[in-house]
RNA sequence: GCCGGAGUGGCGGAAUUGGUAGACGCAAGGGACUUAAAAUCCCUCGCAGCUUGCUGUGUGCGAGUUCGAGUCUCGCCUCCGGCACCA
């Protein structure tokens, strides 16, 4: 097919070749290694946009590539699809979530086809089926039997009108993002998965985890929140009762002036203090603007020196972090100083900087000790340092007096070593019908019973209505919610509670392992019900883990937390093998764009602007930052209209082009064209010359070849190849691997083939171009690859080997430098002895008048590259 | 506040282990082809100076280490991201 690149025509040809040909499914039964590349599946919201397409790139690159190296490579796509946009679709537009749900997959899955991605639609997952989500329920049981799974009241957002619990982020300004009313915090019976009970497990597999990105590993480290003190139990004066607290400063121990609880801890109900206090300071919790407190009338004893102690109820302290009271020493902790200076507490000076003048100049501080406002101090002092006014402890530099004093404390029965973290249980209740029903069910005499395996899959009612109003629709489907109690037969409630969607994205990528969605019914063992034997799946311990996972650094701590734990108590229900899902991640940016404002109408499309002003108003229309492309900020670029106008491979080229990877990429229509003109350059070269390169036998390999061109063209080639493939396998910089490939086609487009030999390595030198591009710009390289007469597709060929030696120039630009500034280059044949380069340098005419007759001190020679004489 | 990351031409971005700063692309300017335009091709392109070839200078700022620093060390500045009453 000659004539003018038509994107349109080849694309769709060679995406029905391959769907033809079955080129993307995974192999079964082989021995090849395998090389499980995955994206994360998109929600399907009813169409792609540019996040997806790059997502999807940059994983299509990978997968390719893989399976040209020989892997046998698995990659499959899925979709999220269980979720709140679902439903409100279906408020707003009197449509079923399901029918909103496929559509939107039926649609978006014709759009990834169209970007020529190479998936594996075996495989595909679809979370809001029953068949998927019988195993969340499967799983949710197995982790109700180990204790994992629970409920417990805790305390949520909840909109009183649209009476349903809201997730953070619905919660706009103390309001819910819906109606408007003020959202108030509400204890509730919620499920939990006892994520916390693998804190120490997820923290320390962290090291394992040399693949991802450092950044994302810290942040999972941060969320989980160790932290190593000691809980000391202080008397209430007066009363039997203990206060425990919990500290890091052990050694600030003989610095507490007062102490704080939490206003939902228990000790509060029992001191006699006036309840309105404590509704106020109940009313501010969690409030961060506002620090504020009162004393409760009663004091406690500090156990290492027996000082009195007063006790406040503060908003500021968690009921949910260490035992919800703590000691405050102000003098050392700057929240504590503050709240001190407030409420005009002593501050005690317990610790001071370890130099001796400091220390000298802090001994004064003896004096006034406990003497409230006269402390000079004018921030709390929490570096480390020196021991004072703390007994026999006094002297001692920080941490020793830590470990002396925790020491202690445990010997005189005081209280104990504590480790601490931050990360919390995993809530899974949602009060929705878009997602998985939790499989259990409320009978009077039985309490809580779990629906029994054989009974599963719990499946989601259709007689409902969405009105978006009165809670789950789930609560108004009675043949949904009236049951027989599994255990008596009596009459029971359903739950009516469904699961968070992060439950489904825990676990998607183990699904794929198997083939089929019958096949994962009836081929696997740990899926089988009536098996008490559970045992490794074969298709799952080959395919597991993910070599290579990819999608947004948003995730970088919920789902990716969330997946590594259910991995590990996958791990521990003995079904999979590894305790990590992700051997490696990669993180892409986002995709960004710059905005347009008018003064008026606010955020403009860029159609809206004229001559830089608003084609409204007049007004002028001031560019606004480069942001990620969202729809409020009219700075979208719609896939579709891209494809339509330059092609998959234009598009996919650009967004691989334009940043690395892991970088934000700015948007910019101009590029777009400079992507779409390289691959009409490529589309020229191939059929500019592919006349006089068909009547060539073969293409050769020798370098004994005449033409001074020719030699270069040969050499450049393999250079390109090592330069490629290096950039792709060390760090996926496709960006640099593109530019590689564009300058060998630059070198091509320059070439003229006079010879035989010439045209041979003109051919190889395509040839291998188009091989290298294929995994960027898949469908043009078929093309191309079929019209210089190869048969197969070019991904059923190796990737290109590149020769060392052609590839090794012959001669080599030396640089020379004079006191490390450059002063000339020359060219020198390559493998010369240092001294012979030393000598060179020393010859060049230049060189040797800047030289003139000045000493030379040095000579320093880099191999290759450049020579620095000293004078 | 704490923890990360990043600052390189008009722009997106390149620069092995410390070794020619600015690859590749975009934009811009000039030229060729054309009746004309588009497309394509060729040339120029960090800044400053003049003798147009060179000299000086240049990777956020200031020091330092080194024969040599975009890269390493120390001290600042700015931007971005995450966490944030965590005791």
């Amino acid at each position: 097919m000659q004539g003018k690149y038509n994107p349109e025509k080849i694309e769709l040809k060679w995406q029905k070749y391959w769907s033809e040909k079955n080129l993307h499914k995974a192999d079964t039964e082989t021995s090849k290694e395998k090389f499980y590349c995955l994206e994360m599946f998109p929600y399907p919201s009813g169409k792609i946009h540019m996040g997806h397409v790059r997502n999807y790139a940059i994983g299509d690159v990978i997968a390719r590539y893989k399976k040209m190296r020989g892997f046998n490579v698995l990659h499959p796509m899925g979709w999220d699809a269980f979720g709140l946009p679902a439903e409100n679709a279906a408020i707003k537009n009197n449509v079923h979530p399901a029918k909103w749900t496929y559509e939107n997959i039926h649609h978006m899955k014709k759009q990834l086809n169209r970007m020529g991605l190479s998936y594996d639609w075996d495989r595909e997952v679809t979370t809001c089926s029953p068949e998927y989500y019988k195993w969340n329920q499967w799983f949710f049981l197995r982790l109700l039997q180990k204790g994992l799974a629970y409920k417990r009241a805790s305390y949520v957002n909840w909109c009183p009108e649209c009476a349903t619990v809201l997730a953070n982020e619905q919660v706009i300004d103390d309001k819910c993002w819906r109606c408007d009313s003020v959202v108030s915090q509400k204890e509730l019976e919620q499920w939990f998965f006892k994520i916390t009970q693998y804190a120490e497990a997820l923290l320390k597999g962290c090291d394992e985890l040399i693949g991802w990105p450092e950044r994302v590993v810290l942040m999972q480290k941060n969320w989980i929140g160790k932290s190593r003190g000691v809980e000391v139990d202080f008397y209430v004066e007066g009363s039997n009762e203990k206060l425990r607290i919990f500290t890091t400063r052990p050694d600030t121990l003989f610095g507490v002036t007062f102490m704080c609880l939490a206003p939902m801890h228990p000790l509060a109900e029992k001191f006699d203090i006036n309840p309105d206090n404590l509704e106020t300071i109940k009313s501010k919790y969690g409030d961060i603007e506002v620090k504020e407190g009162f004393f409760t009338g009663q004091y406690a004893v500090n156990p290492l020196n027996n000082e009195r102690i007063p006790i406040y109820i503060a908003n500021f302290v968690l009921m949910e972090y260490g035992t919800g009271a703590i000691m405050s020493v102000p003098a050392h902790d700057q929240r504590d100083f503050e709240f001190a200076k407030k409420y005009n507490l002593p501050i005690k000076v317990v610790i001071v900087p370890k130099d001796s003048a400091a220390v000298r100049q802090c001994g004064s501080a003896e004096e006034r000790i406990i003497s409230p406002g006269a402390s000079e101090l004018i921030s709390a002092f929490e570096d480390d340092g020196v021991l004072i006014n703390s007994g026999k402890f006094s002297g001692l530099e920080c941490n020793e007096a830590k470990d002396k004093i925790i020491e202690h404390i445990e010997e005189f029965g005081i209280g104990n070593e504590k480790i601490n973290y931050k990360l919390r249980d995993w809530g899974i209740s949602r009060q929705r019908y878009w997602g998985t029903p939790i499989p259990v069910v409320y009978c009077e005499k039985c309490g809580i019973v779990p629906v029994p395996e054989k009974d599963l899959p719990v499946i989601l009612p259709e007689d409902v209505k969405f009105s978006g109003t009165g809670g789950s629709p789930l609560l108004e489907s009675d043949v949904f919610l009236n049951v027989k109690c599994f255990k008596c037969g009596g009459g029971a409630r359903r739950e009516t509670d469904t699961m968070d969607t992060f439950v489904d994205s825990s676990w998607y990528f183990v699904a794929y392992c198997f083939e089929n969605e019958q096949q994962r019914e009836k081929a696997n063992n740990f899926f089988d019900f009536n098996s008490s034997l559970i045992e490794h799946h074969p298709s799952l311990s080959y395919w597991m883990p993910v070599d290579q996972y990819i999608g947004g650094i948003e995730h970088a701590v919920l789902h990716l937390l969330y997946s590594r734990f259910f991995t590990r108590v996958l791990n521990e229900l003995g079904i999979s093998k590894t305790s990590e899902p992700f051997l490696n991640l990669l993180t892409q940016g986002m995709v960004c764009k710059e905005t347009l404002r008018c003064p008026q109408h606010d955020w403009l499309f860029p159609e809206e602007v004229k001559d830089s002003f608003c084609i409204h108003c007049g007004c002028a229309v001031t560019k606004g930052r480069v942001e990620k492309m969202s729809k409020s900020k009219k700075n979208v670029i719609d896939p579709d209209v891209l494809i339509q106008r330059y092609g998959a491979d234009t598009m996919r080229l650009f967004v691989l082009f334009a940043a690395p990877p892991e970088r934000d990429l700015e948007w910019s229509d101009k590029g777009v064209e400079g992507a779409y003109r390289f691959l009409n350059k490529l589309w020229t070269i191939v059929y500019k010359y592919i006349a006089a390169v068909r009547q060539c036998d073969s293409a050769t390999e020798t370098s004994e070849l005449p033409n001074y061109h020719t030699v270069i063209l040969l050499r450049k080639t393999h250079q390109t190849i090592k330069k490629v493939t290096n950039d792709i396998e060390k760090e996926y910089h496709f960006n640099t691997a593109i530019a590689a490939l564009m300058e060998l086609s630059n070198e091509m487009s320059s070439f003229e083939a006079k010879t035989d030999e010439d045209k041979a390595v003109l051919l190889l030198a395509i040839k291998k171009t188009l091989q290298m591009i294929a995994p960027f710009a898949p469908h043009i390289a078929e093309e191309l690859w079929e019209s210089i007469g190869e048969k197969n597709s070019v991904f059923e060929h190796d990737w290109p080997e590149w020769d060392e030696n052609l590839a090794r120039d012959e001669e080599i630009e030396l640089v020379v430098q004079v006191n490390g500034k450059l002063r000339a280059k020359i060219l020198i044949p390559a493998g010369l002895s240092d001294d012979e380069v030393k000598q060179k340098a020393q010859n060049d005419p230049k060189i040797s008048e800047i030289i003139g007759d000045k000493k030379i001190k040095k000579i320093v020679v880099v191999k290759g590259r450049l020579v620095n004489i000293v004078i």
